[in-house]
DNA sequence: ACCTGAACACCGTTCAAGT
DNA sequence: ACCTGAACACCGTTCAAGT
């Protein structure tokens, strides 16, 4: 936190950058170069900032996967019933927004490692919770885990970045296995 | 089908090269030119014979997805139940088999094209001869295609790449909504 | 006809040189 | 401290030259 205003200006231009292109061009097939281009600074520039790739996507859509958290306590408290399924949609809304992303979110929240790993803890409890109530009320089979539903819920979404097609369907068939 | 003894020769040492490769490190992290050049070949034989990766990975799952087709009959003709849980089975071990081929199996059933998209074509008509038998039996969701059917499953093939773990549990989750 | 392998373009990643 | 950008390794792909 200390190299004053260039480092932090470079810092938010490559995230921004980055966020551009992956939106364009999909996460998976943006190359660091170009981001680096894009941002104006040089590839070292981008290294020195984020080590490694999923370090950059971890900023750029670290704000909405903690948004995912808050969702989940705000539906606990406003939504009595069908909360686990708006959660569900809104989870694989998020992943779907960014193409590549199912991949990579899948290996973090699988093995928790790395910087986007952190976030899919989050993401995880915040399921956990989602979970628990609904099964307390019966609305999801009691032997499912969290971990499963996000693995699921991971792989519905990584289908539609190959199917062009809404993944509304699939949910449906996957809900009613769930309850 | 000219070009004798050494054309064959080459192309079938291409094959068996990818096939060891493709297993030892996955179908997408193997690289075209270590395939060429466990064969003995240069790169430019390994192109001439297949256009791209898709083309050499088609040749290598080839047969054991048209098997896919022949275990459907064979499960429609002796298993009176449960046959389209038996298949499904049956198609997810087979694209785990091969990491990375979930990918290209997804993209290929979806759009049709290439090599291994007329390969998915035959599965899916296995797959939708199966599902009509079930859905008169009640043992599937009626509105539920043949499609949908394989993406779930690619879905789930795909989430054990990444998992390590077994796909039986999410394709029990699944089928208690299929059916 | 078919094969060879050098060559090009591209991308991830590093690092010596600058400020 | 931080940035730059040349440089290296690697991989997909092509093609002129060979047989």
């Amino acid at each position: 936190m200390t190299g004053r205003t260039d480092a932090r200006r470079n810092r938010a231009r490559l995230v921004e950058a980055a966020r551009e292109l992956f939106a364009e061009v999909g996460a998976d097939a943006a190359a660091m170069n170009d981001v680096a281009r894009r941002a104006g600074v040089g590839p070292g520039t981008l290294w020195r900032h984020f080590p490694n790739k999923e370090a950059l996507l971890a900023e750029v859509v670290g704000q909405s996967l903690d948004g995912l958290a808050e969702l989940a306590a705000e539906l606990l408290r406003t939504e009595p019933e069908g909360f686990l399924r708006r959660w569900v949609d809104a989870l694989v809304a998020h992943i779907t927004r960014n193409r590549g992303l199912a991949a990579s979110f899948m290996r973090a929240a699988e093995h928790g490692e790395g910087p986007l790993g952190t976030r899919c803890h989050a993401v995880e409890l915040a399921a956990a919770e989602l979970l628990a109530r609904a099964q307390e009320l019966g609305e999801a089979r009691a032997d499912l885990t969290a971990a499963e539903l996000i693995r699921l819920a991971t792989a519905v979404a990584w289908t539609s970045e190959a199917t062009e097609g809404d993944p509304v369907r699939m949910l449906d068939v996957l809900f009613e296995g769930i309850l």
